[in-house]
DNA sequence: TATTTGCTTGGAGTGCACTCCAAGCAAGCG
DNA sequence: CGCTTGCTTGGAGTGCACTCCAAGCAAATA
């Protein structure tokens, strides 16, 4: 076995403007309400996720706290993307199933991101003709108010 | 027994790819099968939409069976691409409200649709930049599939 | 005439993705 | 020590958008 690394990818920050701070640096155990501020979830959502095992096994402290690593972020990072393209949670844990099985699902994993980033194509090109849609009768409705104004102004 | 009402049997004669198939011309009563051919709708959803306010009254023969128009036709065309991009049917109501109440409305609809446009852009942007992280990662495991087939060729 | 087909209704049920609750434990602070 | 804050749990509840059910009626077909 070629050593690679495999599991949760590395995520680096792309983009992190939807919600949430940047990731303080050199810290690697946050707790829960970190998180929240992070990502923008509930804390009830990241318990629930973990529930469903969406999440990789999550270290806790010797209280039982969770604290979530670097790591822990990158991924859910990832699950946002995925999230706001509509991905089914029930997607999604297949794919968190296939990274915890290791590399021998590489060509898997390939296959549903691919066929996912179809979906996210057709998608879009789905809303580009909604715009054209929306641009049309706004235009409809902006030039009846002008030609109202131009005969009964106010 | 009612046999046609989750699955338009008959419904897909023709493509029924984005929105239902060409409409019968010169026809301007429509029995909710013929619309649910027509938009791939079901007859549930139909009659829900015109419950929740969502549907311009419909006009009925005399022993009370619904026939829409071609208006109405053109009508739920419309809702289908609000409702493709996630327009919640809230909202469509009160669009609907809107147009029953006149011509007074215009100004209001016409930012309803605006906000909404908005909306649909934005989440054209995420879906894009969704599409990066996507990419990213199907290269990834493109990479990987490839090393591995030139170093192990089955 | 008898059966089948297509439609009607109000209300109940479904599936998804959270979202919240109640009870309880542990740590920090005055 | 008592109080507050933050976290824990399983299970129940919420909101959305349908989705289905049961009973029944009218028209068309056998």
């Amino acid at each position: 076995m070629t050593v690679m690394e495999s599991a949760p990818v590395k995520a680096r920050k792309h983009c992190a403007g939807s919600v949430g701070h940047p990731r303080p640096t050199g810290q690697d155990r946050y707790s829960i309400s970190e998180v929240v501020a992070h990502t923008g979830l509930t804390a009830h959502t990241l318990r629930w996720y973990e529930r469903i095992g969406l999440m990789p096994h999550v270290d806790r402290t010797h209280t039982g706290q969770r604290r979530f690593t670097n790591r822990d972020l990158d991924w859910l990072d990832l699950v946002g993307k995925l999230r706001l393209t509509g991905m089914p949670v029930a997607d999604m844990v297949r794919y968190a199933e296939l990274v915890r099985q290791g590399e021998q699902t590489f060509a898997e994993r390939e296959e549903l991101l691919t066929t996912h980033r179809e979906n996210v194509r057709e998608r879009i090109a789905e809303l580009q003709s909604t715009l054209e849609v929306l641009d049309f009768k706004i235009n409809v409705y902006a030039d009846a108010r002008r030609a109202s104004e131009r005969f009964d102004p106010v």
